[in-house]
DNA sequence: GCTCGTAAGTGAAACCTTTCAATACGTCAG
DNA sequence: CTGACGTATTGAAAGGTTTCACTTACGAGC
């Protein structure tokens, strides 16, 4: 910090030193063209020798509006999501809005924070994985700030979301499963606080009982979150269990979970698929690369990205923007962790 | 938007409905101890009903600057970097201030766009992963800004940063080879515009020659970046190599690469560790789980973050603050991938 | 009854940028 | 030479919050 003593410069010293008056220094700084060439330079010139920055703060009070908007999702450390940011990331790219990344951990208290933080930023708009899409901060948020919800939908149409359709991605996966002779499997994941979860549980149930299947063939292996260890830990649970009532497959309700489950099993020496086959969900890249190949049910990551950072863009430039529910069908991607 | 027509609620409207002035509708917001509790719950009232929603620009144009830090990384998609994040996220979650995370993409001109733009939200401070310590843009912004350098160093003392050494990094994981009877090894990476790689490069080539060995025998593959998809394809180079010259080993610059070369490797029929021993870095949670585990230099991730953050923390309200340099010592962790 | 102290509340000024109506100054057509 | 026009520049107002020196009200102490 150089700038030792006083404030920073202002537009006002700029103009001072610059012998211009300081609706000329904005000219220079807004619309150059209509500023002689010679009175450009000479503020330019000033602005160097200040080391002027411009104050967004202030800019955004004249403006009403900040130039930034905000994905706020559930795990940066889930693959998936940042694919996800990835296509958002694309899809503002030619706007001039730059996009920041929050993290909520999946805590609804941080999530709030960062919502509440973003929208006090009057930002054009906010991207929102939810860990509780029906919560009505949701309605609040969006009273003031375009809100769009990724990975997630109402049941009402009073957002615009972009999605898979999770409980369709649930059938797959047990139907597959199902295909491949299993009646006794496990549905991994947690909590249930999480829609998705519910969701693809949801589907998984509907495919078993639509199988004929008695409904105590889908024993539900309850985690405390999605990730790698998680995934671990439910191998240990999984292991426990008496060789009569033990599944013969695993529908995890994420990939981290399915690969952290996947490595447990391999270390205390089970074979995938052939003591265990298991399906996760998200297809992250790791999947195919994992010491079995994951079979996992694909959705369109960056695909949903980038239709959700469009929903939002048209909300929050079109006065006749109409709410609209994107929904993506999942597909499911076949590998040897199911093959036996 | 339930807002039609008029403009949103300010402290000045807040004021008017409460019937009281607006220095108390700010006392409310700062100092409620100041106010009686009769004139508070009135406040508070008018709040909720006219929906006020404090304005972040405003109380920043008075303040002088936000209760933002931004860590502008290389790139979100490798899970490195989402540790450091998480680092970092810990190290500040219990100041009051939030988190912005950027992505650069390893575009100089996005590192840029989003430097300028931070500094320009007046940010408490900036954690930065450059895609060139030593551009001149990083002095520029440090005069007005806090700026910590992540996972690398300058070789000046101008700046705080926290990194681990990666010449050592890169001589560990060349000895761990070359302990093991390799002596044409590929070192795997690129652009080398970027600092890590030109590092780990330079500490393979060192451990290279402290074994006696010719410097020919070190093969570089230079990829265009540090992608899952980057490794596939160095695969192919490697393949297309005459029998005589194809190295029986590589290094890659991180574990994405190593990754993607892996399962290259093994969809062409090649077997690792015998036909290619394999050796990554970052030891991201991925490599342990992968087809074949793999051998990695670990850093420490989280630690690292959570020590760049509290760096920065120090440098943004220390008067006394000096700048100071942290360098981890990474190790290598053995693993399937090299142990033939 | 008067002064003093405290607590509660007030309102103007400051933060910095952008916008826009107004001004100044040439130039050119008539 | 005048009037009209266009270009370059100006300066004041607005935007919402916070701060701080100030006023008011009220009860205690003498």
């Amino acid at each position: 910090m150089v700038q030792q003593g006083g404030r920073d410069a202002s537009v006002v010293d700029v103009a001072a030193a610059a012998g211009v008056s300081l609706g000329t220094v904005s000219n220079v700084l807004n619309r150059p063209d209509r500023v002689s060439p010679a009175t450009r330079a000479k503020v330019q010139a000033a602005m160097q020798e200040l080391g002027f920055v411009r104050n967004e703060s202030a800019r955004q009070l004249r403006a009403g509006h900040s130039r930034v908007i905000g994905y706020v999702m559930l795990d940066v450390s889930n693959p998936f999501f940042t694919d996800v940011a990835g296509g958002i990331d694309r899809a503002t790219a030619d706007s001039d809005l730059s996009l920041f990344l929050c993290t909520s951990d999946n805590d609804p208290r941080r999530e709030a924070a960062y919502l509440r933080n973003l929208q006090q930023q009057r930002v054009q708009g906010i991207l929102l994985t939810p860990v509780d899409a029906s919560s009505s901060l949701l309605d609040e948020i969006a009273r003031h700030t375009p809100l769009v919800i990724v990975d997630r939908t109402r049941d009402d149409d009073s957002f615009c979301s972009a999605a898979a359709d999770d409980v369709a991605g649930g059938r797959l996966a047990v139907e597959h499963l199902v295909e491949r002779g299993h009646t006794r499997i496990a549905f991994v994941g947690g909590p249930s606080s999480i829609g998705q979860v519910r969701d693809r549980h949801q589907g998984a149930r509907e495919a078993f009982r639509d199988a004929g299947l008695p409904d105590d063939g889908l024993v539900a292996i309850t985690t405390p979150g999605l990730t790698f260890a998680d995934g671990r830990e439910a191998g240990e649970r999984l292991a426990g269990l008496s060789e009569r009532r033990r599944p013969t497959a695993a529908f995890c309700a994420n990939d981290l979970v399915a690969l952290g489950l996947l490595q447990h099993m391999t270390e205390i020496g089970r074979r995938v698929p052939e003591d265990l086959a298991i399906v996760g969900f998200d297809d992250i890249d790791f999947a195919a690369a994992a010491a079995v190949p994951l079979t996992s049910v694909r959705q369109p990551r960056g695909s949903l990205g980038r239709a959700a950072a469009e929903l939002l863009l048209d909300e929050a430039t079109n006065p006749a923007h109409r709410h609209q529910q994107i929904t993506f069908t999942p597909d499911l991607v076949a590998r040897r962790s199911t093959q036996n």
